[in-house]
DNA sequence: CGTGTAAGGAATTCTGACACG
DNA sequence: CGTGTAAGGAATTCTGACACG
C-alpha cells in the first residue's frame, strides 16, 4: 500500500484538484464508479488512485459513455485482469513456457 | 512534483495517521518545523513528506530534543545539503574525477 | 441522465487564551 | 516548553429534494 492509494483527501480538494464539481465527484460514488472511505463523521476521503479514476470517468462522459457503460467496461476490465492474473498462475504452477 | 509532497490532508487525517493530536501538530508549525498550505478558508493541508516529518519531530521531542534544537539541526542539514549540491555540480561542471 | 442549486444540519477546523509545570 | 482543554465562530461537508432536459 503506497500514498497513491491512501484515502486521505477531502472532496473539496479532489474538485479544486480536478476542476469537477463536488457534485459530480459524489454523483460518481453514487453510481458505483468510485468508493472513498469514510470518517467517523461521515466525510469522504479519496486516494489520488480515485482522483485519477474520477479525471477518467469524466473525459469518458464528455465523449458520450454513460456512467452505466463505464460500470460496466470496468467491471470487465477486472475480469479480464482476473483472468490474466490465473492464468499467469497456472503457467507458473505447471512451469510452462511459451 | 509526486503525491508524496502534495499538500492535499487535513489535520484530522494527519492526527489520525500520526496518532499525534491536532495540538501538537499546530505546535509544531508555530515553531516554524512544518509548513501546511491553507485553503482560501484556512484550513491547513499536509503532504504525506509533512507526515513523516511530523512523526519524526514527535520522536525526536520525545528523546528530549527541544522544538529549537530540532529546528537548528533541520537547518544545518539544509546548509549541508546545498553545499553537497553545490559541490556535486561544480565537478559536473569542471569533470572532475575522484 | 448528469448536473446545478438552495436548505438545514452536522462534522471539521480555526484562533486566542488559560492552565500546568 | 510542550500540550490539554473549553469557547465561539467560520469553513467544510452531508443528505434529500426540486429543477432542467
Amino acid at each position: 500500500m503506497v500514498y497513491k492509494d491512501r484515502k486521505v483527501i477531502t472532496i473539496g480538494t479532489v474538485s479544486e484538484l480536478t476542476g469537477l464539481s463536488e457534485r459530480q465527484i459524489r454523483y460518481y460514488e453514487d453510481r458505483k464508479l468510485i468508493e472513498p472511505e469514510r470518517t467517523k463523521g461521515g466525510t469522504r476521503r479519496y486516494s489520488f488512485n480515485d482522483i485519477e479514476k474520477i479525471v477518467l470517468i469524466s473525459k469518458k462522459i464528455e465523449k458520450g459513455f454513460s456512467t452505466y457503460d463505464i460500470r460496466k467496461e470496468e467491471k470487465k476490465n477486472s475480469r479480464d485482469e482476473l483472468k490474466k492474473m490465473i492464468k499467469g498462475q497456472l503457467n507458473a504452477a505447471f512451469n510452462i513456457r511459451k
